[in-house]
DNA sequence: GATTCACTCTACATCGTTGTAACCAATGGC
DNA sequence: GCCATTGGTTACAACGATGTAGAGTGAATC
């Protein structure tokens, strides 16, 4: 049926492992023998079992992701990132999704797919702080995002201080009364309280006074939420200058309803947002953000994945990643230059 | 190191072979010599080798899907719907991303991925419809979408007849100066020629004529191109009392713009999206849209690949998924009414 | 001229599973 | 009471690759 390393043997005269030896590029081989396999592979069209490769070197060559959704945008990009990452490192990557869902992300942790893959890089956003000895799992992991932190390597954005170079941002551009959209009462670990400390880590500094009816509560971090929100603060009437998104879905949301309010933004009220998805790059103003480092989270992640896949005993390793402001039109110096 | 059936089958004092019968669920294994195993495997935590398995079976268990990119709403939905199909089915899903880049899609064709998945689903975007020679792959695949067809297995949305449906939709809803918006100018073969061929059936039928003026074109069916398509429609002073936009993206990226300009939706225009994208059901006002059979669209697929790959030799087959309208607010009866 | 060494290649066992053939009991039909 | 059948099990050989050990070369070293 298929053609196999034995059938090039055969054609190119030499043993299968000679074979294995050209396809593995191994240095000690004759030039002439060299050829001759590899016109032999040419002839017949040989692709290598990988299979089979993995069985003998008891590895699957394949790491699990696994995430709460692909339609939210921001793991769709994080997919794409790691798909990248870990294509560049000659590895596969296996997605799954657990809706967000506490008992689908406990099976993630267990599932027949965990034999298919030789780790996993494990996004959680329902399983609980106090869970974390679930996590003490005996295959290589990499934790990502702020949920909840365990004994094993983990890879974070830099949340408060990130949310606080966005909010000082909105300061610099003249803003005074600095609202913000998206936070969850009650939180002590997770995106949004880290993001709402870096908020205030910010407005502190600025020596400008908290004010809590500036705050938009969120809890699905949606358009449709953020536009909600957005519309109760004005709604209100709280007099505002700036708004931070804490995600970009949230801050589009914002916009369009200021947009529809006929609140001029930036030059009325400027916004931030926090992700740097796709759509921040099409939205009328376009939407000035945070950068949190997908793509270094990306590829650390996979890197220190295949380190303890290679069998790394080190202890469990904190990565923050770098941030980057991405200045747009919506925080343009609308205020400071009037 | 791992558990094999080896010692799970010392342990039992039975021997390797009636391991693998207790866990492949063969019929004649004695409850007593089962109940031995089954506390073995239990004992030991022993987890059956895939790799193994499917070197021996000459199987991967896994299926591709080659997509353009999970970015976009709607494949990052069909990559859902089609991981939950595989799911029930026992096999798993290898996403692969082409970046809707004509060489990516030919490499999807033929990368190394392709020994490690049992077949393929195939979504081109980028593919010229002429170049169908490029499908006949002596593997199984089954082609999504309405790019080009091949001699394949093939799954379609019904792209003429839903869009058809949308705009009667409209129709009836009082329209009677229907746009369209995503129009793609000179395309032969593709979603966007159909729907707008689906657009203009509906037209002749319901006897309205049709005015060039109101078609918008947007290359990329985003929701910026959405929202410039409907901007020039509304600048041109086009008199108009319906839109239907050929995707979700487009349809929002108008909302928006209808919305900011004071034109009440449905009230004064109604507004037709076509996907049904998650994002649909939490716009201002919620969007009506096509639900084009994404669920079926990806059993079925999932299916005729699996038909495939189990050996069946029947002519390339061609499923039409069914659609239907799923009416919200934005097409209520606003203009019928008074 | 014998010894060492690097190079080139081969034979064989092995990874963990499943298919095949064959074995031994127990059952049933005639 | 014998033969055929079925049930329950086992030994062994695959699946397609790679690691190991070792056998031939020929050149360099002493």
């Amino acid at each position: 049926m298929a053609v196999t390393m034995h059938d090039v043997a055969h054609r190119a005269g030499v043993s299968i492992k000679t074979v294995s030896n050209v396809v593995n590029q191994y240095p000690h081989v004759r030039p002439e023998t060299r050829r001759r396999v590899e016109e032999a592979i040419a002839e017949l069209g040989y692709r290598l079992n990988t299979t089979a490769r993995n069985l003998r070197q008891g590895r699957t060559g394949m790491i699990g992701l696994a995430l709460p959704e692909l339609s939210l945008p921001y793991f769709a990009e994080l997919a794409d990132s790691v798909m990248r990452a870990a294509e560049a490192r000659g590895v596969v990557v296996l997605i799954e999704q657990t809706g967000a869902q506490r008992d689908r992300e406990l099976q993630a942790l267990d599932s027949s797919h965990r034999r298919l893959t030789d780790g996993l890089l494990f996004s959680p956003l329902a399983l609980e702080p106090e869970e974390t000895e679930r996590l003490e799992v005996d295959y290589p992991m990499v934790l990502l995002g702020e949920r909840m932190f365990g004994p094993v390597d983990h890879v974070t954005m830099a949340n408060v201080e990130a949310a606080r170079a966005a909010t000082l941002h909105l300061v610099e551009r003249g803003c005074r009364r600095i609202a913000t959209i998206g936070a969850h009462p009650g939180e002590t670990m997770g995106s949004a309280r880290l993001r709402f400390d870096g908020y205030r880590k910010a407005l502190a500094e600025a020596g400008l006074p908290f004010d809590p009816d500036l705050v938009g509560d969120a809890g699905l971090w949606h358009r449709s939420t953020g536009a909600e929100a957005m519309t109760r603060l004005l709604d209100a009437g709280v007099e505002l200058d700036g708004v931070f998104g804490m995600n970009d879905a949230l801050a589009l949301g914002a916009l369009h309803v200021l947009h529809t309010r006929g609140v001029a933004v930036p030059h009325d009220v400027a916004v931030m947002g926090f992700d740097d998805v796709d759509d921040a790059r099409y939205s009328e103003p376009l939407l000035s953000t945070i950068d949190p480092g997908r793509e270094q989270i990306a590829t650390t992640a996979v890197d220190l994945l295949l380190e303890r896949i290679a069998g790394s005993q080190v202890p469990p390793r904190r990565v923050v990643a770098d941030f980057e402001i991405v200045a747009r039109e919506s925080c343009l110096l609308g205020r400071t230059v009037h």
